[in-house]
DNA sequence: CAAGAATGATAATTATGGTTCTCATTCTTG
DNA sequence: CAAGAATGAGAACCATAATTATCATTCTTG
């Protein structure tokens, strides 16, 4: 595995620093945002020094680029396999949104704390969310297909802006819960998948 | 008005000082984060100094909140007079949801900035964020009443968990385009309030 | 129109935390 | 089992930006 800005580790204690330098990003961002992790605390976690630390990683952002962009690869590998949309041709919308919820809420819970570091300067700092909305992207592109056929044959300019606002609506309120978990339901919520499939057919169905 | 973390000023010019400043600051917000508005630019941008604005404000946390409180203040004065719930008593549901996301919409158009910029710490500085929140469940509490008598007299515990939901919708995907702005509707699209509203109705709905 | 309070400009202070440096230690490999 | 590369500990360095201190200027008011 390379990523830019990451030196390549040669010798395997080091691998497995690199490693739990990223396992231990993962689990500390689901408390404290980027800027409040320092890079002295998350050697620390894991008895490593900060010399270790940039003997490895290019930069603290670098590093952060690295933990997001294998987050990402996850849920590529999982669109290409388990989470294929073409395994959903032709059933019922309302089975087909459940998935894509499933899916994105599936990811969310896995990789919360990174995600929420990257939404939080989204809009400021673009080259650190960049990833993130390319994934939002490629995912949306992969079941637009199997959503427009089932929306119908006419219309399809319609149709088309209805998918892009059916997730939008998705990705809104999932964004907001990993933020701000404003409630009533919350990423662990067992209902959450199926209410955020029910808006998405709804929105879809009244285009 | 009298803002905590906020001296009185006694003087004209003071007062007129720090207007302009929490003027800059909403407009200034606009294109930064918080962290990136640095005060000295801030001051620089109405040529005033930093002294002056320390004479003032005892922090710059304190400043944000100011701002932050004088945008919440607006939102329920606007609740108490024009945009009052009790003037869509007995209208149909899709009129009040177009209401409620017309309000949304237009508060947020206004305060886009500082909006963001409480945003972007919510999860992790709970109180830069909480009068938003106490914001956004004071509306919410204030329309429960006429979106519920619109939904029938069963089930009404299931009923207030739709209401919930129909609101966690409107806030998550307005907190992401003021974010994000994933598209395909920004904060600047005329059809955004009504087509959130569709998305609420449709939740409400199919409860 | 003074006297004293309020204000504000400027420069110094400080805290934080990312980044770099140095050198001892540990691997790898011929 | 050396020799040289890779690694890592720890401290030093530095940049940024919030905050505070000092003192001249401007208001207010009796």
């Amino acid at each position: 595995m390379e990523l830019p800005g990451v030196n390549p580790a040669r010798q395997k204690r080091s691998r497995e620093m690199t490693e739990a330098l990223l396992e231990a990003g993962k689990r500390l961002l689901a408390r404290r945002s980027l800027a409040e992790l320092s890079v002295e605390e998350l050697c620390a976690s894991i008895g490593a020094s900060v010399g270790a630390f940039y003997s490895r990683f290019q930069s603290k952002e670098a590093y952060f680029q690295a933990l997001q962009l294998l987050a990402c690869r996850r849920a590529t590998e999982a669109l290409a396999g388990d989470g294929a949309p073409e395994r959903f041709a032709g059933r019922p919308l309302a089975e087909i949104c459940l998935a894509i919820a499933k899916g994105g809420v599936g990811w969310m819970r896995a990789y919360e704390g990174v995600a929420r570091a990257a939404l939080q300067h989204g809009g400021t700092h673009p080259a650190r969310w960049t990833p993130f909305k390319e994934l939002g992207r490629e995912v949306q592109e992969r079941w637009r297909p199997l959503l427009l056929a089932r929306l119908g044959r006419s219309a399809r300019r319609r149709n088309e802006r209805a998918v892009g606002f059916a997730f939008q609506l998705l990705y809104g309120t999932m964004v907001n819960i990993v933020l701000n978990d404003p409630g009533p339901l919350s990423l662990g919520d067992p209902d959450l998948p199926e209410q955020l499939a029910r808006a998405m057919a709804a929105a879809l169905r009244g285009a």
